[in-house]
DNA sequence: GATGAATGAGGTTTCATTCAT
DNA sequence: TATGAATGAAACCTCATTCAT
């Protein structure tokens, strides 16, 4: 109904004619910012648009105009959300780390990952409480633009190579448990926190769980199965 | 699907006066359980108190007559689900099994627990976005009715005194990791499933996760560190 | 979603203590009423739920608690309208009166009745606006109860067999016409005052067009045709 | 449908600097149009300034420049809309034709106007829900621009001249009568097909009516009252 | 214990209109 | 002339909660 669309014309010269065009896009982004937090903060039913619209500054209907429907600034979020996390994956140094400490750091910088920005886990919950109903159309999301998938089919190939690692293992299941490892202790904290009786924020037990995941995902890339290249097959290959 | 236990009123002689505290608590018990599964599909926003009591067959009222609130009824099914997690923690066969088998089945039977009863990944997912608000001043919840930590100590100690596991494991840490591999397949199942294009319902797929999980705590337990109580250096052991 | 029914519990007797149940009924009649003025006045799109609730002096919410939807109410409200207009139509005295009488009289009350309660008018060309598509559904409106109709076809049978009227009335198209000669003169009374620069109000003019409309009625019953029962053919002749 | 006619504004030679006021005038027809059927569509209420901007391809903050406000707009579609009518009442041929043959062909196609243009039905109904108060103060819309009041009184006089019709036709009133005939049955065609359970749209019974109405009309200027002027003078007195 | 009428606050969304460009 | 961002008010509707019965 609304019009929502980037200018697209031509970049004019910064200055004060071109003041309209750009705050468009500026407003469209704290709106989008604010969103995130808000959606982050209580969820897509407990969010709602007036404290978007009040934390960004602008008049409610705006937020319509720009994004339509509460739903479709959800998704918009949902979107940035992916975008942000692939951008820290990005980020992740591997240069010159060969597959045991490479697949080391991976493995505690992805939980990193996911401690620097909660919102991520907030938002990627939410999102799995309506059975990933709206990024489900999403044509930009799936997995080729995944660089954590990427860097784990590279080090674990590396690795087999030179004769460290196991040969069978499966890509997007080694994927999940690497990332579940980080993803549950910042998801459960609180409730983990209340049940065990211990803070999971402290230094020194996140440091002590950096080890212990590191050490897991090494331990069973470099044991047990099978030291050489036999066809396990377990799904289908 | 939900055992509708009468809790501990003594059973009073079958009577006309007996019946209405008898209805009264099968009463309670109907909304509990919508209630469970009202919050359980919809997040504590997302849920209404009209379809609780159109779920449970009775009047709006009457939700607020047992529970006091929306926030009073949501604890309550807080408390339910732990209830119910322990018991089914309790169900996991170990008896006559040696450490590893017994970690093994552990493992993934804490998996299998999560794909039968999805609801309990919800429920806690919605608490931990309300930062354990609600469950934090239960004192019925606390880490010594967990059975799953409790058999996570056993086993570990008797792979330990046996030589078979390392002896530096740190149980809160481990549990955790544990609890993770199971839960996050689970809890970001439609997530995973879009980004990653793959259907993680698939049996094989299930199947071939739970040897993985398996084999990588295993691998963690027997490997690598230190069979013995020194200090950590683990990666280059 | 809300429950609207009538409580149906046996009448208890009128005193305080029954004043519950009896009040919803009350309540509901006085929202209906006001909701009658109200799309009278401004039409579905023009007719406010808020205003409504003012003028009944309840709650906005109660409005939706009793019909639902606007639209539920405005259903409603349509009911109420032909209700109103049966029992109107209803009240025509014939008796006694011979076919000429009789039709004199009920043109004549048909265009009264038109004037008594314009709101009639604007309700139904409301839903003329949306093609009948709120009406079409109700089963409680058609034609077997429609008492003009009926007096119409009383008289013009008793017209024919003694001799006084044409043979050939088709009943549903004279039935339009005798209406549509009063409907106009009431629906369009605003804009033909303004174009042909005459206020229709005037009682003179109204006596006039009631003699007028009489007359036209009569004489095509009475003459033109055939004034004995020839085969009617006029489609074919 | 619509004929798209550019208004009196001399055709300046075709050119670089002629072109924009040309186009001016041609988006004014544009959005013009397009709001006639917008409420004639949904009313006044009913209707969006968004919904006109968008039929009309333009933007909706030029709808304003153009008509200054939503009421300006519709104003100025109602004018547009008496032009129409007037225009199709003047090409009603009525040439050649005697008095009663005329009159015939005058019943019938006043009521074929009307089911061709239904939008002007919808129109006319609106600014009555309003009692005409946006075309009260229009001045170039009353009676002595009316086609069909002229072409009445032509006729009515030239058939008593002759000994056929009745003499004291008052103008106004028979007016009303004859565009009541042919206006409800289209204007109502949607709540009286449900009510009578009828299509009013079959060829059969739309020709049927027009035999009808027609009979009606001449019936009444024929026969009845007084086959001389006896004193008519209701109006005047 | 149980019902359902009733409320008041707040939810999302629409909309006519203004204004800078 | 034309655009589209921006606003503020009001729209319909939902909801947790209360209360008389």
């Amino acid at each position: 109904m609304a019009t929502r669309q980037r200018p697209k014309s031509a970049k004019p010269e910064p200055g004060a004619a071109a003041r309209q065009p750009r705050d468009a896009v500026r407003t469209r982004e704290k709106i989008l910012n604010a969103g995130l937090r808000e959606f982050a903060a209580n969820g897509y039913s407990g969010a709602s648009v007036e404290a978007i619209a009040r934390r960004s500054g602008v008049a409610k209907g705006l937020v319509f105009h720009h994004f339509g429907t509460k739903e479709g600034l959800y998704l918009a979020v949902q979107m940035r959300m992916y975008e942000r996390l692939r951008r820290r994956q990005n980020e992740t140094q591997l240069e010159g780390l060969g597959p045991v400490e490479g697949m080391r750091r991976l493995v505690i910088d992805t939980f990193r990952g996911f401690r620097e920005m909660p919102w991520i886990i907030r938002l990627m919950n939410e999102e799995n409480l309506h059975r990933a109903r709206h990024i489900r159309g999403a044509e930009a999301i799936p997995a080729l633009y995944n660089p954590l998938l990427a860097a784990i089919e590279r080090l674990v190939a590396a690795g087999r190579e030179q004769g460290l690692f196991r040969a069978d293992v499966e890509p997007v299941g080694f994927y999940v448990a690497l990332s579940g490892l980080g993803y549950f202790y910042q998801s459960n904290r609180y409730t983990l926190g209340t049940v065990l009786q211990v803070d999971l924020g402290e230094e020194a037990r996140i440091a002590a769980y950096e080890e212990l995941i590191a050490d897991m995902v090494l331990a069973y890339l470099q044991g047990g199965g099978a030291p050489f290249p036999t066809p396990p097959a377990r799904d289908g290959g």
